[in-house]
DNA sequence: CGCTTGCCTGGAGTGCACTCGAAGGCCATA
DNA sequence: TATGGCCTTCGAGTGCACTCCAGGCAAGCG
């Protein structure tokens, strides 16, 4: 990505999170192909996005290209989080749409986010639930490996 | 279902894992129905992962219905819980596989458990990660919801 | 004996989230 | 001037994990 290369300014905003490859606000005009090199989603997903309502507006070039901005990027950046919760796309459209009607919403969005937090937090106790079940088998086959051939119980 | 509360019988193994709905081994051949009230998941499902090699060979009545043992049961669990770590379905038969042709697959097992053993751990992880930003996210606008047209910076 | 219920089979259909391709066009830099 | 990156619309294709359907057999009941 030659554009990346040139663009590119040392600013590192060392505040809280160390966001990597962002310039300050203000000169935050990235090109898709730029935010497709950050995010690892593909231009045609992220012309998608905006089709389908999930992203704010994004901002264009007087040519009619897409700018992205630093809200831009947070955003997709909450997106791919929601995304590996699993939340299904059509509520985070939903989410979007809340975002774009305007402050009133901000009940019904403090809501939504609860009940994705309970969800998360439900996911992961089913996760924790599965690794101790990976775990007795794992040991078992470890066992199974030093007792060769020794009265092993069933198992798969 | 008529079928279940007819053949139930008072036996509740008091073992580890207080596993609710199981006759005694000896007594263990489940009908399609009864898997699909324990396991939730529908017939045509367990058909499906029948014939796409997911299930060891499940047994039948002298009628040809199947009927499912207490191990059967406990794989299916166990592909429940591989399942909701996102593990995909052809995996799981690589698995399959693995345990169908014998002993000497026991390396293999093992290695296969432990790769996603690490990926749950990913998981959680990036779960956690995304509750972080959630959790941010829930107190802005619980704040937001107290300090009414306060300087509220951006957020969505 | 016929009806209903439960189960069987193979194959087709569904929904989601992309993913790709084609055709045609604008603009800027080498 | 040519090349490359981006734009649009639009429709079709992909992969996954089911999900459903049509047509048919076997057992139990009134």
């Amino acid at each position: 990505m030659t554009v990346m290369d040139t663009t590119r300014t040392r600013t590192d905003t060392c505040g809280a999170p160390p966001q990597p490859h962002r310039l300050p606000d203000g000169q935050d005009r990235y090109t898709i192909s730029e935010v497709v090199a950050v995010t690892g989603l593909s231009a045609h997903t992220l012309r998608w996005y905006e089709r389908i309502g999930l992203m704010p507006h994004v901002d264009r070039s007087h040519t009619g290209q897409r700018r992205y901005s630093n809200r831009d990027l947070d955003w997709l950046d909450l997106v791919g989080k929601l995304r590996l919760t699993g939340m299904p796309v059509a509520d985070m459209v939903r989410y979007a749409e809340l975002v774009r009607e305007g402050d009133h919403t901000f009940g019904a969005r403090f809501d939504l986010l609860e009940s994705t937090r309970r969800d998360v937090l439900h996911r992961i106790a089913e996760l924790r639930d599965t690794l101790a079940v990976l775990d007795r088998k794992i040991s078992f086959y470890a066992d199974a490996d030093r007792t060769r051939g020794g009265a092993t119980a069933e198992e798969d």
